[in-house]
DNA sequence: TCGATCGGAGATCATTATAGTCTCCGATCT
DNA sequence: AGATCGGAGACTATAATGATCTCCGATCGA
């Protein structure tokens, strides 16, 4: 139950990727090519590339064509969040339909719906975990890139 | 995203009518029928059929055959968790296909993966946000057995 | 300037999960 | 005995997901 989809979860590993190589050690500030991040995580590239494409017209990263061409970080890992990352992917947080319902298309039980306001006090605690965990938190763990600069001082979690 | 579905929600919604209707004023004890249910709430019978069928083989709550069957909580509304009726009807809480992965069963992406550790994390929480909520909980707000008469139609949310 | 290399965008397809339906069975109470 | 309940299985339709294919425009370098 609760399962994110393989996009987002490309999407999580791919900005991961990039975060690290672009704050890393070897090549800071290199552009990364889908193709890269295909093959480093046994990705299908077009649904990648899909992927990708998607976080840039979210403005999480940004895209440079022609040779040489790739994505980079739109903003520093630490204000980028994981809830702004999936909710790129796959929509706005919403533990049932009547989440983000408007005026006039109610559901059949609003009426006598009586889970609706404990669910979306759930919903907005789930918010908060996911929204206050950010991609450089994520990078804590498991370095593959190996990030060990100056910028991993102030963490603190 | 994260969206439960709708036999879970249906359970919800079926849970908390059956405890609202057994600790209630008006006939405390009383067991609750399928069709009570999917009139009251608007469910399709046979699909709430299936969803209380699965929460009695999952021992939330007990059923009784026969004429003026119907089910009742297993026991006390305090003792029940959002985690385990959610659990009960979608199977158990994970992000990621990896969460409850055994051994030989890898992952693609295993081997490289770097959002495995964080998003368990994630899962944990979130976990422990559905274990410590329970139906109870969730009986706070909107009284339903109730309060047609002279209760006020200031919807206010 | 040409062409290889990149991302952007759209349609398309297969597979799976979900929501819902139908039929038959067994238990139980009157 | 028979009406009323839950138990269980197969079944269908639709939507979401995962993945693929094709074509386009931008850009860099030879």
């Amino acid at each position: 139950m609760l399962k994110i989809s393989k996009k987002a979860d490309y999407a999580l590993m791919a900005l991961q990727h990039i975060a690290s190589v672009q704050f890393g050690d070897v090549t800071p500030g290199r552009v990364v090519n889908t193709k890269e991040i295909a093959e480093e995580f046994n990705i299908p590239l077009e649904l990648l590339a899909k992927v990708l494409q998607t976080l840039a017209k979210n403005g999480l990263i940004e895209s440079h064509n022609g040779p040489k061409g790739g994505y980079l970080l739109a903003r520093r890992a630490n204000k980028i969040t994981i809830a702004q990352i999936l909710e790129g992917i796959e929509g706005p947080l919403g533990l049932t339909d009547c989440s983000h319902e408007k005026e006039g298309e109610l559901c059949l039980q609003r009426e006598h719906c009586n889970i609706r306001t404990p669910l979306l006090k759930v919903q907005d605690s789930i918010y908060q975990l996911l929204n206050n965990m950010t991609l450089q938190d994520m990078m804590g763990g498991t370095p593959l890139i190996t990030i060990q600069s100056a910028s991993t001082q102030g963490v603190a979690q």
